[in-house]
DNA sequence: CTTGAACCTCTAGTCACTAGAGACATTACA
DNA sequence: TGTAATGTCTCTAGTGACTAGAGGTTCAAG
């Protein structure tokens, strides 16, 4: 058994943030001391570790309170499961797609002043006045 | 001069929103109406496109108002406005750098349960709880 | 037994909005 | 000119996923 401290660093999430996902309904109540302070196993350890790790993959609070439930009823979870880490798949697939068309125009925006040719006004701050300058949608 | 949903339906920003930046203080305050309704003319509706664009391809509130306080001082703006925009650039740059790890674990989470091999336990609720079995760091 | 670090709860703040309540203004049409 | 519908006003509170701080209590080491 070993404290909120004791777990933060093993698991690298901040103090707070544990007492937060257990308000949340994402961690067990903890077990208590006398005194009124957490404690923790390996299973809190386990759990923690879960979690913090879909969290990194971006999955949503909301997410990860689904794939719990799936972990305590394992009867079709496996589909399930599957379909939750798919469209989480396909939610990054977006993301990287329209980050790609931003990272185009603002490349061609922050190169703008660097050359000759465009002193008059300021090329970044016209581009980003006029839309009509983009090369495409966005 | 127009009204405020005049001004929402001609820039894609929601009336709740225009009102949302004006108090933030990137859009001046509007003239009124002798009802107090607010009205704006073509400067309010470039105004308003421009923090558009510019929420658009991810800057900040705060950055955006960097940047309009620059286009009220144009000596040297330029070489400020291609600093915020270059930054700009290298944040959309990590994103993706770190979204494009997450697609490959994802994909290789999500398709661990289609094929066979793969049955006993779900693999992507495995895969969750132990990152050792990421192929790399993320 | 004392000290200092760690812990507790609670409230409020972050960012960029969004939603809703309840009241007032404007506009279109009869 | 009257009225009804739509638009607008301010204000407060909620979103997600935390983070920060106040003020008080408990634990572990020496």
């Amino acid at each position: 058994m070993f404290s909120i401290g004791e777990l933060s660093k093993r698991t690298k999430v901040k103090v707070p943030t544990i007492r937060y996902y257990e308000e949340m309904g994402l961690l067990a109540e903890a077990e208590r001391t006398s005194g009124n302070q957490r404690r923790y196993d390996k299973a809190g350890l386990e759990r923690l570790s879960f979690i913090r790790h879909a969290r990194d993959l971006g999955f949503s609070i909301e997410a990860i309170s689904s794939l719990i439930e799936l972990q305590d009823h394992p009867d079709r979870s496996c589909e399930a499961a599957t379909n939750i880490a798919t469209s989480q798949l396909e939610e990054v697939r977006a993301k990287i797609k329209r980050l790609k068309t931003l990272e185009k125009e603002l490349s061609r925006i922050s190169k703008g002043c660097d050359g000759e040719g465009v002193s008059e006004d300021c090329y970044v701050l016209a581009s980003l006045a006029d839309h009509n300058l983009c090369d495409r949608e966005h």
